[in-house]
DNA sequence: TTACTATGTGAGTATATAATCATATAGTAA
DNA sequence: TTACTATATGATTATATACTCACATAGTAA
């Protein structure tokens, strides 16, 4: 692979990481695994200011792992690459190994 | 599960995202995966500055992604939980899945 | 001791991000 | 038409991040 190709790879890898790289983003994600929701409910949901919902489902559009569409009045997203919600699985994976760790330190003490 | 613990989750997990929202970071886990090296080498794999790539890897310490050992004059860095590689995975499918997308939305142009 | 090397960190700067408020837009419904 | 609702966005501010350069520290080796 060349150098620019290879650069593009790690810019897009890092902006899908980047995209749930925030706990109201994550926590949207989670909300949305069951299925599609309109701004208003997702505000609801995690306890947040639409216009600042709005910023975050837009960041996650760009990003390639929301999708929308509307219907009247709502705006409705949803997961687009539903493979996004393996992450969750693997976070929580490596948070059991972190807290495992941690344990392990914390008897040493 | 409490509200406390759940934004606790909620921004773990973010953190976990956030140690690896960066290309050069990507970088330094993909130069990783096959065994431990030293900021030099690091360096000099990743091409940017020392300096720069000791902050870098600290984050990724911080957010419990990465763990080092002193050897000498060098200090040498291990994926600390090996499973951070899944996230490759993800982020390769979620990244075929878009160009999918993207040549379906092409051709109909 | 001195000279060298690898790493980390303080200071400064530039840029990016998140949040809030006010406002604009567009669909709904009377 | 007017009034209302859901959403998006411009402007602003505060904070976080990335990077560079200079310097400090600590281990190595003569």
């Amino acid at each position: 692979m060349s150098n620019g190709k290879k650069q593009l790879l790690l810019e897009k890898q890092a902006e899908i990481a980047k995209a749930i790289s925030h706990p109201l983003r994550i926590a949207i994600v989670d909300f949305l695994k069951d299925g599609e929701q309109c701004v208003c409910d997702i505000a609801d949901h995690i306890g947040s200011e639409r216009s600042n919902v709005s910023r975050h489902l837009s960041v996650m559009v760009n990003s390639g792992v929301l999708e929308y569409r509307k219907q009247g009045l709502r705006v409705i997203y949803k997961l687009k690459t539903p493979c996004i919600l393996k992450f969750f699985e693997c976070m929580t994976k490596c948070l059991k190994q972190q807290a495992k760790d941690n344990k392990k330190l914390l008897s040493t003490l």
